[in-house]
DNA sequence: CTCTCGATTACCT
DNA sequence: GGTAATCGAGAGC
């Protein structure tokens, strides 16, 4: 498959203004259920700012994590130290350590006090792919940012960046265009063996970057 | 204090 | 497609 030209269709796609015309994204986007702002978060761009460079990605697979009723979010037994900012205030980056060598990156979602997070699970470079490249070196393009895991490296994110604000512009924030309308799939969330009736996992189809694609969407 | 295992990735066959 | 790497959160004693 010649994904070099799909990748120039994928840029004209995204298209220079499409990221120029969006705004931050505000408290009131991330301010309700997850699973509504998981799919509404498909298209939308994640901004990562590393000294003198910015590095954006578009989302193109997102994960709803909520809380008591969702027995696979790491605050289905209730607030610890490390998921208090699934209970605080929405529009706050969750970022944690797995595997013993991997951060995940989620946006904190749901109301001041109630359990929510969205796992931004993989991005199309939009910018900064040199920069991204220099921080995962010795992968293919394809590879760069196909995985929770990998986007985390790409764009220098680790838990220095846990809990902060992502509707400030700072090193890390989210931007987006209402007009984004985008293709979803769905299907069950990856990874976890708990909550597996729930098909919470959105990507967008046919996009290269998704990290797997499901051969069933389980359907149980 | 100790033990288990994970919202994963990379590298091997 | 199989599995080692790697470490800290959370649960149990």
């Amino acid at each position: 498959m010649d994904y070099g030209l799909y990748e120039q269709v994928q840029v004209r796609l995204v298209g220079d203004d499409s990221l120029v015309k969006s705004s931050i994204l505000s408290r009131a986007f991330y301010e309700r259920g997850s699973v509504t702002v998981a799919k509404e978060l498909l298209g939308k761009f994640v901004v990562r700012v590393v000294g003198r460079n910015r590095l954006v990605g578009r989302i193109v697979e997102v994960e709803a994590y909520r809380g008591f009723d969702d027995p696979a979010s790491h605050a289905f037994r209730g607030i610890t130290p490390r998921t208090t900012p699934m209970f605080g205030e929405p529009g706050h980056a969750y970022v944690y350590f797995t595997y013993g060598n991997h951060y995940c990156f989620n946006v904190t979602t749901e109301r001041t006090g109630v359990a929510g997070a969205v796992l931004i699970r993989a991005l199309e470079p939009v910018e900064g792919l040199n920069v991204m490249k220099r921080f995962r070196p010795h992968v293919s393009t394809l590879e760069i940012t196909n995985g929770p895991g990998k986007l985390t490296k790409a764009l220098c994110i680790d838990k220095a960046l846990n809990k902060i604000d992502l509707t400030k512009c700072g090193p890390l924030f989210l931007r987006g265009n209402d007009s984004e309308r985008v293709d979803i799939a769905c299907s069950v969330r990856i990874g976890i063996t708990a909550g597996t009736d729930r098909l919470w996992r959105f990507f967008v189809p046919g996009n290269p970057y998704v990290s797997r694609f499901e051969r069933k969407l389980s359907r149980t």
